[in-house]
DNA sequence: TTGCTCCTCACGTCACGTGAGGTGGC
DNA sequence: TTGCTCCTCACGTCACGTGAGGTGGC
C-alpha cells in the first residue's frame, strides 16, 4: 500500500546499498545532522530517504573518504553558493597537501633517524650579551608552529629593508618549555638590529635577554632537531648544568630562506648554570 | 642527595623537553606500556626516565607522526633483530604508500562528480542463464575489498593459460548486499568457462546463477562506481523492481588489466523482479 | 514458523587532551 | 608564601563499530 503522489522512499537498507554507506553510519549521520532521513515513521521509527538524497550522500562519502571532518562537511553542504563551496573544497585540498608534505618530512626523518652515523656532537658554552632586535611574539600551538614560524621570519625579514635597520647578528628564536611539554607556549623569532625600530604589524622592538648556553650545532631539516635537543638535553642533564629557560636557537647563513632544508644550519642553546661565569 | 654510581634520571618534564613527547603522551605511553620509565619513586609515584631511553622516544615519535598505530610500534620495538624491524617499517611505508594512492583516486573522484555532465544513463534489462565459471570466493571487509580484487582477479587470469581453459564470457563479480550494508560480506570473481575446471589454490570451479538484471553502464576508475549504482539503485526502486541478491558486475574488454583506470568499462547489474520473464 | 530488516540503548575503540583537586620541594 | 612540577582520577573527543535485546512484515 503506498501513499501516491508522494516520491519514491528507500528504507535505509537501500539506500545504503545505493550510496555505499553502512547502515549504522546513515545512522550516526542522522543523529549528528549531517544527513536527515526525508521522513521518519513516527509508530516504529524506521527511516526513509528520498532519492533527491543521493547525490548529497554521494557528495559525503567522497569528503569523508578525504577524511574531511563531518562538522566541515556540514558546512560545506550548507554553504550557500558553489564558490563558497569550492573555497572549503580547495582549503581542504591545501591542507591535505600538507599533511602528505609532513608525512614526507616524517619518512626522511625517520630514515635519517635509522641510517644517520651517530657522530660525537660539540657542545660549546657561551655567554650571550643582551641584543636588542626586532621581533615577533607569541603563544601558540605545536601543531601550527612550523607554520607560524615561516610567517612570522617572513614578516620579520621585510621589516629590515622596508625600515632600512642594520642587522647585528642571526636570525633566532625563543622557545619556552610549555611548547614541549604542554604542546602551546611562548615563541619569539628576533633579528638583532641596531637601535630602536618602529612597530608595524606584528614587528615589535625588543630586548633578547642575555643568558648561559650549551650550544649544539644541528645540520639539516628541523624535523631532525630533537635528535639534537636530545643530545644536548642528555649533556646538560647529565653535568648538571639546566636551568630554567626559553629554549633558543640561532638560524645560521640564511637557512629558512633556502629550499633545500638538508643544508641548513641552526645552533641550538640550551641554558645552563655557570659557576665560572 | 643523588645516589652515587646511578645512571642520571631525568624528570619526566625533563625527558619531556628533550624527546618533543608531551608530558601528557608519556603517561599514556607509560599506561600502555610503550615506554616505561626506568624508575618510579614508590613514595609519590615521580617518573624518571633514564638517557638511554632516549633514542627510543626518538624512533616512537617518528613512528607516531607517520601514524604507526601504538601496539605496532610497541611490536617494531619488541623485534629481534634490525632485519624484522627493517621489514615492519617497510611494510608500513607501504601502507602510506597505499594511503595516499587512494586519497589521490578520492581527490579525482571528488572533481569528477563536481564536474562530471550528469547525463541520462542508460539501462537495460537482461535475463542472463547459468554459467559455468572458475571463481575465487571470500568473506572480505570492504576496505580490503579492492585488494583482494585485483589479487584474485590476476590468480584467477593466470589459471585460464594454465589449464588450457576455453573463455566463454566477460569475467565478473558478485557482491552480497552485507558488504555495502556492514561493511563485510561475500564476494566472488568469476570468469566463464567452459567444460569443469580443477581446483588450484584459491580458484574453485563453479556455477554463476541465471538472474534477471537491470544494467547500466559504468565507465570510468571504479571510485566513482557509486554514482552508477546511485542511478541505477534509484531506477530500480522508482519502478518497484528491486529484489534481494547479491549485485553484480562484468569487466569488459580488459578493464582491470589496463593502468589506465579512465578507460575502464564495467556493467553494473541490479537484481530485479520481471513479470513478463 | 523462519529469516530478514529495522529499531534503540549502552558500551567499546584509538590516542591521547582537558580539567579538577591535591602534593611536595625550592 | 608563591610558583612550579609532579601526581591521580574521571571524563571528553572523533567517527563511527559492536553487540544485546527486541519488533514487525512477508
Amino acid at each position: 500500500m503506498e501513499t501516491s503522489g508522494m516520491a519514491t522512499e528507500l528504507t535505509i537498507g537501500e539506500f545504503s546499498r545505493i550510496s555505499h554507506l553502512s547502515v549504522k553510519t546513515l545512522r550516526h549521520y542522522h543523529e549528528t545532522g549531517l544527513l536527515k532521513p526525508s521522513s521518519v515513521n513516527p509508530g516504529n521509527g524506521y527511516r526513509y530517504y528520498s532519492e533527491a538524497q543521493i547525490p548529497a550522500a554521494q557528495v559525503i562519502r567522497r569528503l569523508r573518504d578525504l577524511e574531511m571532518p563531518v562538522t566541515a562537511v556540514k558546512a560545506l553542504l550548507g554553504a550557500p553558493d558553489a564558490g563558497a563551496r569550492n573555497a572549503l573544497i580547495a582549503a581542504h585540498l591545501n591542507r591535505l597537501e600538507d599533511d602528505l608534505a609532513r608525512t614526507r618530512e616524517a619518512v626522511s626523518s625517520l630514515r635519517n633517524l635509522i641510517d644517520r652515523p651517530r657522530t660525537q656532537l660539540e657542545i660549546e658554552y657561551r655567554s650571550v650579551p643582551p641584543a636588542r632586535a626586532i621581533g615577533i611574539r607569541a603563544i601558540v600551538d605545536r601543531e601550527d608552529v612550523l607554520a607560524w614560524w615561516r610567517g612570522a621570519l617572513g614578516e620579520l625579514h621585510a621589516m629590515i629593508p622596508a625600515q632600512g635597520l642594520r642587522r647585528t647578528g642571526s636570525t633566532g628564536g625563543l622557545y619556552a618549555s610549555g611548547l614541549y611539554q604542554h604542546d602551546r607556549g611562548e615563541a619569539t623569532v628576533f633579528i638583532p638590529v641596531e637601535g630602536v625600530a618602529r612597530s608595524v604589524g606584528r614587528v615589535e622592538s625588543l630586548v633578547v635577554p642575555s643568558a648561559e648556553l650549551a650550544i649544539a650545532t644541528h645540520r639539516g631539516s628541523l624535523a631532525d632537531v630533537d635528535l639534537t635537543y636530545g643530545e644536548l638535553g642528555s649533556y646538560a642533564t647529565r653535568h648538571e648544568l639546566s636551568v630554567a629557560g626559553p629554549l633558543r636557537e640561532y638560524y645560521l647563513g640564511d637557512s629558512p630562506h633556502t629550499v633545500d632544508s638538508g643544508t641548513w644550519v641552526t645552533e641550538i642553546g640550551w641554558p645552563i648554570f655557570r659557576a665560572d661565569a
